[in-house]
DNA sequence: ACGTATATTGAGACAAGGTATCTTTATCTC
DNA sequence: GAGATAAAGATACCTTGTCTCAATATACGT
């Protein structure tokens, strides 16, 4: 058994649900790990040229099952993939800058258990995504797309 | 300005905003309309044959823009389109049966004012989605597709 | 360390959902 | 009814994925 040095628990936590731990894997692992923000698959595709496509999202989708890496979507519908910090969370998108964060409020969660309950229903899931200009855009001043607006509820 | 969606007032909306009414937007309207559930750009090109499809998407996109539908996905991330029967609301999809529903609840919108103030960001706008199994499935006993529980959060 | 079963990869075709372009047609306004 | 122009239709194209299938890499038993 050789010892894993690069203390990445995203493999072995790949390992422990009994997937291999390829060299492809090892290198979108690594990639992501270095991100702090949204990211696209076309993202990972362009970053890592050598390895093929079908294996980028096949990757992807291995992250999404195991809970380590989250999927949402922009105002206007485009995906974004990007790291779980924590369990169970809803995220904040900037929609000046795309900067993604977490959140979570057990009020929501509450709320939404009365509503299926008005209706009658039992809970599933739910997605939440909050957009914002963040504080940091705000401060710059930096305008809001107006392609953006266009798509606010 | 707020959109009067009733019934045949839909077309009457969109004159208002200066769109023309023409015999594609009519029919498509007038197809919408016989719907409560939520139905896929697919299904009123299958429905609308002789209407083309980049019509159809157009259509989609101005009702989208007027308020007059919503988009919503499902948990893996399919869309779907729905009539909108209120000004301000977030969406109960069963996963089941795809039936959808709509909902408004003061307090969650609270809570994500609050949240936005934590992170200190302007609230652009948010988007959330109740995925549940609805009173008549579960009363019918029907099972929830395997294929969905692989999406939940 | 070696061979083997099999999970995984890469390439490329295919699919869904949607947009862009460009010419023709229909609407609205006068 | 005529003319300006918005909208339609056809079709090519784009993005985001998925599927297939032969070739390869990995893990495992010995």
């Amino acid at each position: 058994m050789t010892v894993e040095v690069r203390g990445s628990n995203i493999l072995a936590a790949l390992e422990n649900q009994g997937y291999r731990s390829t060299l492809p894997r090892r290198e979108i692992v690594e990639n992501l790990e270095k991100r702090n923000d949204g990211f696209t698959a076309e993202d990972l595709v362009r970053d890592l040229p050598h390895i093929g496509r079908a294996t980028v999202f096949r990757t992807i989708k291995l992250l999404l099952e195991s809970g380590i890496i989250c999927k949402l979507s922009l105002l206007n519908g485009e995906p974004r993939y990007s790291l779980a910090h924590t369990e169970h969370h809803h995220h904040t998108v900037c929609v000046t800058c795309g900067t993604i964060g977490e959140f979570h409020a057990g009020t929501v969660e509450r709320v939404l258990r009365l509503i299926a309950n008005e209706v009658g229903g039992d809970i599933i899931g739910h997605r939440i995504e909050l957009y914002i200009r963040c504080a940091k855009c705000a401060r710059e001043n930096r305008p809001i797309p107006s392609s953006v607006l266009s798509h606010v509820s």
